[in-house]
DNA sequence: CGTGGTTTATTACTCGTACAAATGCTATCC
DNA sequence: GGATAGCATTTGTACGAGTAATAAACCACG
């Protein structure tokens, strides 16, 4: 699981980067479904950067669903159900700014689909090997808590590994997205917030129950975890219903 | 949800053929986790093709999670829990080929765990619109039967409507993946076995708890809809267990 | 007045070459 | 023997030219 250590380039590529930024633009709501970007020759000499950059770019958003290119039209935003939600690099652009309400939710929604069903999973499945590992990020986070780098770390390898253990490829692929978005989220309630509440015994009793292999108690004590994590939040509650109520897609959508 | 008719290019271009083809090469195992790809120049030449439209390809490869390139070292195929699985080309490449009993087990069980949540999820906060379009794609799939393609696409449209009904953009988000698997695994069940079994009945008992809002039903009904679809596959028992027991893989993963 | 095929203009797509930057490897020096 | 500087290799970035796809304008025809 340290294998998350692989090596990765220091710094983002120029495409890396210029995907980065127009990525952000798209979730974040400033280019919306349907919106046609500049040309490849303007894009790219306003953003002083070669074609092939700026067009690499375009083949990383393209691939995740964002954007779609023709010719003779342009580079058009993909409607949001094209959207690969779930791919980490799109999941940590959404959290990037502050994260929308309804992503929020629909976010602890389907942890709370996924996630206990999971823990019921890896209860039966987990190796020794995995235990010890949930074991040593439980230690390590009980003792740094959240508020620090390196407790937040271990709260995602406590996630991690029990995803992996449930030898399920799917589950497991869900990992980094998951994870992903859990840390951009704890970052920002520590950014909201400072937590009171300690974590840590919420993610002991799920640890038991894995460790004593009863599906069902991990399931039901990984659903309260996620229940007090939902609490701990604080949704924002947007006051204008603007963006709550909009025709375009609604009509559009079904 | 006629939207899935979106004008797309009719054929792939290049960079997009040299990706499916070198991703199906990955996902299909041909080129193991660790494998290093030839470099640029050569693999380019050999393909007969431009550097700038191999690049692009693996840039697509690149942001689906299957490989990441460095300078001096070369394109390397990631580790397998790296990999965007969920992602619908991803799965359309893992199931174009004969699926895996292991990864078609594992989408099985992802979809036990989150369709019959979605359904009940679904049935509360359906729309009219979402429900007279399940009751379409239901007559449809009624009357041509999934051995025809009409009925598969059928079959697809009633499953994408009651994700999209849940109103989450993450579950919305699985739609296109889980679609996209389905809808080849459906194919592959009529190659192997033609369904002898009507699957109607079970979508329709589906439709009718969700058309009565009735949460817990849909949840019920859903369930058991899959545990059908689960016994109707022939899930090919693998005679050797030679791929079963990966040892590079079981001591790397944690 | 509409309808179907044809042309055209625009845009992304592909190509080839050249040079720059990153980085694993190795020889060297202390 | 360990740090360090140089080297070689591979990807990264840039530019310019020509090709292919296609939406929209156009025109002939019923």
């Amino acid at each position: 699981m340290s294998a998350s250590k692989t090596k990765r380039p220091r710094a983002l590529r120029l495409h890396g980067s210029i995907a980065r930024d127009i990525g952000v633009l798209i979730v974040s709501g400033r280019y919306r479904p349907g919106h046609i970007l500049d040309g490849e020759v303007a894009a790219s000499s306003q953003r002083q950067v070669s074609r092939t950059a700026y067009r690499e770019a375009m083949r990383i958003l393209s691939a995740k669903g964002l954007v779609n290119s023709r010719p003779r039209v342009g580079t058009r935003v993909s409607p949001l159900e094209e959207w690969h939600l779930l791919d980490p690099d799109v999941l940590a652009w959404a959290f990037s700014g502050e994260p929308e309400p309804e992503i929020l939710h629909g976010l602890f929604e389907l942890r709370t689909i996924v996630e206990p069903a999971a823990a019921a999973l890896a209860a039966v499945r987990r190796s020794q090997a995995h235990l010890d590992n949930m074991h040593r990020a439980l230690e390590s986070m009980s003792k740094h808590t959240l508020n620090a780098e390196e407790g937040r770390i271990a709260d995602k390898e406590f996630h991690a590994t029990l995803l992996m253990a449930t030898a399920n490829p799917f589950i497991v692929s869900l990992t980094n997205g998951v994870t992903a978005a859990v840390n951009a989220l704890t970052e920002f309630k520590q950014r909201i917030a400072p937590l009171k509440r300690d974590p840590a015994p919420d993610h002991w009793r799920v640890y038991d129950a894995i460790a004593a292999k009863d599906g069902e108690a991990a399931r039901a004590a990984m659903a309260e975890l996620i229940r007090l994590a939902i609490m701990d939040t604080p949704i924002k509650q947007r006051p204008k219903p603007a963006l709550a109520s909009r025709p375009s897609r609604a009509t559009s959508v079904v």
